[in-house]
DNA sequence: GCCAACGTTGGC
DNA sequence: GCCAACGTTGGC
């Protein structure tokens, strides 16, 4: 089991959104590191999503940007449907329905947390110092996490699976 | 709204 | 294949 870091912005489609939803795409995903993380592994040994993976929601470019709640994988490989839409902002000329450029995964909602767990708070927990979130610079809206950080993160914010 | 840190594009 | 210019992300 891997777990993972998913960075939404509560504008564009929040965990309330997603709860009500149920199940979502990730979609427009512009970022070819971050799409091959939601693919079937290109190479053995590369980390990629699995059905049944977990994931925390992350809330970026909020107030506060926080933890915001859990989510599982339910699909990988799944063409970027945003990508065929001419009138998309995602649009992507060079894609066609045989070779799709942009794949996303497919979402379950788990649950909320029982607080959202601020940035500032994830700073200040020397356990989590080695994040990739925390990293000055590190910009992937999807990225991996270490079990033992998804677990401490689910303690400290009072959350049970 | 600013800007640092990245990622991408395209000329050469 | 280098790298300058440009675009994007996301915290502050």
């Amino acid at each position: 089991m891997q777990y993972w870091l998913m960075k939404s912005e509560p504008d564009v489609y929040s965990i309330d959104k997603f709860k009500k939803d149920g199940k979502t795409l990730w979609t427009s995903v512009r970022n070819y590191q971050a799409r091959n993380y939601m693919m079937e592994p290109k190479e053995p040994g590369q980390i990629t999503m699995k059905k049944g993976d977990l994931f925390l929601f992350y809330h970026s470019n909020a107030e506060p940007s926080a933890c915001v709640g859990i989510g599982r994988i339910e699909n990988v490989s799944v063409p970027d449907p945003e990508q065929f839409i001419k009138k998309s902002e995602y649009y992507e000329p060079r894609a066609t329905k045989e070779k799709p450029v942009w794949f996303c995964a497919e979402c379950r909602y788990v649950k909320h947390f029982t607080k959202p767990l601020a940035l500032q708070e994830l700073k200040a927990d020397s356990k989590l110092k080695n994040m990739l979130l925390l990293k000055p610079g590190s910009r992937l809206s999807v990225q991996p996490v270490e079990e033992n950080d998804f677990k401490h993160i689910l303690k400290i914010s009072g959350t049970s699976i």
